[in-house]
DNA sequence: AATGTTATGTTATACTATTACATTAATCAG
DNA sequence: CTGATTAATGTAATAGTATAACATAACATT
């Protein structure tokens, strides 16, 4: 069935199943507020669904076009608010220098994601290396800072297209 | 004379001479844009001064208020065009969570800043800890991925603002 | 001075996000 | 089941951040 694009860290192949590794994401989304009785709704999971159409990063308007076309009445603050909550069940992560929200594939324990964005595809992917973790958490203690919400975009080239310069 | 505020990493102290500090911050730049025939006209000048008057993250708009004190036509293009070449010659950087930006300490060996930024008192230390650098190249690395830009972010309680809170 | 280049002025607009208040839907007590 | 309560969504307006496009001015080179 292809790679299987929930495999952290690393880039979705080209021949990975999407509808799969979406439904997944909605099944586990799905599971995660039924054991914290969380009202999954039907806006709400139709912009979870959005925001995994691709492993992209997708900005709030994109997601507003896209919801439009069943829901047409939407306006930023349909899709702003179930942003909101998704990200607070760690559903989704916003990318600060996208200004861009993306799935996120471990939504069990919560975190801040750690993302590696191609230049050239737009890929996204969510590695969570508590190698960073810890020699900022170390880097943050020298400095008797005391470590809350953090940010780590890294900007580059993936493998998938590198490969393709040949 | 107070603490050093170029020390890096750390916070500034309550005591220390931040004329000075901005002096010697302006004082790089011109020397920086000397060597590389570059031009720090008195507009540039005049927003890194702006830049540099705390050692926090200060928004665009901000400094366009600022700004207009002394150059009444100021407008939006007028600030950004600044920060461009601030940015682009290492001498500030953008605070991404915060849409913010902050003076540079070290422009002459160009790097993407790592910042701790108290979430109490807004004020922003930038680290350059290769820890972290190393960390993030080792991981990006093992995933195939060609490391540009890094967004490093952490956002968090300093000590000053620790030591407050008895 | 004539030319080309870089920087700034100026106006308008695009893009991102939130406020405020009205309405609807789900939950819960009785 | 009804009514009260809370949570979610609809709707309109606005705030906040950034850029496009073109004109003018300053600077550099010949
Ligand atoms: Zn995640
Ligand atoms: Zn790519
Ligand atoms: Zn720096
Ligand atoms: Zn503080």
């Amino acid at each position: 069935m292809g790679v299987d694009c929930r495999g952290v860290p690393g880039f979705p192949g080209e021949g990975h199943d999407h509808r799969e590794c979406v439904g997944q994401a909605l099944d586990r989304a799905a599971e995660h507020c039924r054991r914290k009785s969380l009202r999954l709704t039907p806006l709400r999971r139709k912009v979870l669904e959005l925001v995994w159409i691709g492993h992209r990063p997708m900005g709030a308007y994109e997601i507003l076009a896209s919801l439009r076309h069943e829901r047409q009445g939407a306006a930023p603050p349909t899709v702003y608010r179930a942003l909101d909550f998704l990200i607070a069940q760690g559903m989704v992560h916003r990318i600060e220098h996208l200004n861009a929200y993306v799935g996120c594939t471990g939504p069990d324990h919560p975190h801040a994601g750690q993302f590696l964005i191609c230049r050239s595809c737009g890929l996204a992917a969510e590695i969570n290396d508590s190698r960073i973790d810890d020699a900022i958490q170390d880097s943050a203690t020298e400095a008797g800072f005391s470590v809350g919400r953090r940010t780590i975009e890294v900007e580059g080239v993936c493998p998938n297209c590198a490969g393709a310069k040949d």
